[in-house]
DNA sequence: CTGAAAGCGCTTACAG
DNA sequence: CTGAAAGCGCTTACAG
């Protein structure tokens, strides 16, 4: 059987509550006392029991919130249904969570919604956050009264959190330079649609692809970059355009979305293309299958949500902090025959 | 606050130990006052809390045992790091594990561990199966003691199991033959180096490969499979004996083992082609970096281990089923960019 | 500063 | 067939 709390009073001559007050750091236990418990605890390899632990918190359950600024997208519900599975989970170990669904990117909105989450008394939040001053200043109060604060998906900087939970987009970026290389014998001329040069994760998987073919690949050429803002139309028409420049073009790599205007306006043009993307939506499932896109590269959404949760859980639960708060999902390449039915 | 068997139970007009007894199926409780609890547990959506549940098992924790027949290598060595993950996790719930692993393909000493674990008194066993009769026998026979069996890594045909957790071997050949097919263009002339004909899942693998190949790649060709045992030496020598028979060959995939002889000869022979193999072991991920392998397909072994644990514990502590006998974890295409260092 | 007691939700040996 | 009570390990309001 494992240390309990209970052993380590008979051995200290003390009664339990005032072990519990010991290992947990909480005021008013005499300090000779405490560090006798300590020690006691040290040299038995004392672990707190997860469960009992979570048990006795039942008396007054916490709250968590999360806030993500999904549109219903595809790619979204799938972090959501991550979100929801560590919901389920972390209910039994009496931890509410509490979620708000935004659409769009609108600051007044967002730092609405913490303020509701905050009055229904939260204990940690995990967000997709707006990279705007004042929702990084409204996140900075929040760790000020002593709320844990995780972003997913999408980062800020200036902030004090416990985790940041999403995409290595630069390594990203590498994994689609290389496959790319590797699909097309290091012979490519590449077409590259982005969403916008103003957003850091869309930069840094183009300066990942880059970097990937010109250490591996000096037979490759990007021709050109053009922005879609992830909107579809917009998409087709630039996608167009750049074909219709470059008779040469090759490949195609579609970094963000508007996945589907891009690959739309390549079947339109109708020359072998080598078409790469990124995220596993619908669209990009039957494209895959019909042999219009190689490959893709899929940030795990699910394990997004999942992950952050669990990850503020232990935090606020048993004061865990993550070895590193930076925390990647895998970068999974996809293949039409990775698909299951 | 979620419903508990105190409410049910003041509803019921009962104690909490009938409504226990009742709840779970327990003998000795008059049939119409089961009846009553049980359907008024269904209107109030009654879901145990898991954690008491857990708690409460402490006082008679039971035992579960693995049997994995690793021999110390990289493989199974993070197989295993699956395993202890899964046991510290459930330990806290009251369960032990007891671990047991042995060399080879032995038997009897697979027989005689299983005694042993069975004589610790466990209620559930994760094994990797030798596929023999004597071995089916003993697993049938702990399932009529009640003990719930699991697979994982190797499959046995021919028991009563919970689960199986493991690779899709079909498929991991499917997406090496997709794969094959997108980095040479569909143009290969392809050596294939096999483990044994006599290994259900290295067949397997075999067949998918030739499927999609036939789907996707008329213009590929198979020129021959040779066996290595999974053996490094034999594999050199079957590898080299494969490349001096065809001038041609321009793809080589390595569909089990012994991945290190047959890249050997390969980089000896001189010639550029396209390598494909399974799993990532160190050496693999030396080749991959040095670009002489293209891409591996990994098979998610800390994950295999993992999830057989607690799929057991999940069975045993709460009667949960998976919902499929077949667990299939991920066919992750790696190349070299996936790496991290 | 410390202890005794009650409680989190479920289970079980004991008594009737 | 059923209930009262004790217990799993940890926490906390209350009393001193």
């Amino acid at each position: 059987m494992a240390v309990t709390i209970k052993q380590i009073a008979e051995m200290a001559g003390v009664s339990r509550g005032t072990v519990d007050r010991a290992l947990n750091h909480r005021s008013g236990v005499k300090k000779e006392v405490a560090e006798r418990i300590l020690r006691i605890a040290e040299d038995l390899n004392y672990r707190p029991n997860a469960v009992a632990k979570a048990l006795a918190n039942c008396r007054r359950p916490f709250v968590m919130g999360v806030l993500i600024n999904s549109d219903g997208n595809d790619f979204f519900d799938e972090v959501l249904d991550g979100i929801r599975r560590a919901k389920k989970e972390i209910e039994s170990f009496g931890v509410k969570l509490s979620i708000r669904v935004m659409k769009g990117f609108d600051v007044n909105r967002q730092l609405s919604l913490i303020r509701e989450l905050e009055a229904e008394g939260i204990s940690a939040l995990a967000i997709t956050p707006i990279d705007d001053r004042a929702v990084i200043r409204a996140l900075n109060e929040l760790t000020q009264r002593e709320i844990t604060v995780a972003t997913f998906n999408a980062d800020v900087e200036g902030i004090q959190k416990l985790a940041f939970v999403g995409c290595d987009y630069r390594k990203s970026g590498e994994i689609a330079g290389g496959l790319m290389g590797l699909m097309t014998g290091g012979n490519a001329a590449v077409g590259i649609v982005t969403g916008s040069v103003k957003m850091l994760g869309h930069n840094l998987r183009l300066r990942g692809f880059e970097s990937a073919i010109k250490t591996g690949y000096p037979g490759m050429d990007i021709l050109e970059v053009v922005e879609n803002n992830d909107d579809n139309e917009l998409s087709y028409h630039c996608t167009t355009e750049l074909l219709r420049k470059f008779p040469q073009l090759s490949a195609l790599y579609v970094a963000a979305g508007g996945v589907h205007g891009a690959v739309e306006a390549a079947e339109v043009d109708g020359r072998k293309i080598t078409i790469l993307t990124h995220d596993e939506t619908p669209y990009v499932r039957r494209k895959l299958k019909e042999g219009v896109i190689c490959a893709t590269i899929d940030q795990q959404p699910f394990s997004q949500g999942y992950s952050v949760i669990r990850l503020l859980f232990d935090a606020v639960m048993y004061g865990k902090r993550p070895k590193q708060v930076q925390n990647y999902t895998k970068n999974e390449i996809i293949i039409r025959q990775s698909l299951t039915e």
